[in-house]
DNA sequence: TCAACATATGAGCAGATGTTCATATGTTTA
DNA sequence: TAAACATATGAACATCTGCTCATATGTTGA
């Protein structure tokens, strides 16, 4: 795949992009997302962490894109925002793999 | 795609790879060897840094197997280590450019 | 409307990270 | 072998980052 080499903004927002995906806790919480969308609570009580640490994450992880969210009641639903969360992920783990 | 839920240490390698995507001077690296092999000293010249700095990023591009290098006479030659990178660097630009 | 629940947010701190500077290591050529 | 060149490395420092703690904001049901 050939393509244009980006200019310095669009190389810093690269960086910024895989900053958000370097950090273990933000992984955990995309993989838990893979399957289901979930509120803020139940995150944290799968990933054994304080709600405060986890609402900060998922901020960061929805300024980014990477998730969404909806009101649901008293409860806020997060979800994966897209496929290329999925497909950067997997790359990243063939990577590992060999 | 599916794929098993991966461990805390798999986890926690993963997020490891991606935090060395997410420093803008090593993903400018990377794009200057998307194309050449480079030695340190123009790797250097083309990003305007010093050839310290740059050796000591190249360092950690090299511990994560991103890029492979080979000696030839005085210099060193640093080159892209496998299409993942590639494929990972474009699945962030494609999500940026939504 | 008020209490209980769910989430968000700001300040502060400890640990991680990228650059610089000085210098060490390794290679070639005179 | 000595000088010149190319790269690597360690220490130090300033900045950034993720968590905790306290508290604010928002929603529901009695």
């Amino acid at each position: 795949m050939h393509r244009e080499l980006p200019n310095e903004d669009e190389l810093y927002d690269l960086a910024e992009l895989f900053k958000v995906f370097g950090d273990s806790t933000r992984i955990r919480i995309l993989f838990e997302l893979f399957d289901d969308e979930l509120n803020v609570g139940d995150i944290a009580d799968k990933l054994n962490m304080t709600q405060s640490a986890i609402s900060h994450q998922l901020k960061i992880l929805k300024q980014s894109k990477l998730v969404g969210n909806r009101r649901e009641g008293k409860q806020i639903m997060y979800f994966l925002a897209d496929d290329h969360v999925r497909t950067i992920i997997d790359q990243g783990i063939n990577h590992i793999e060999e």
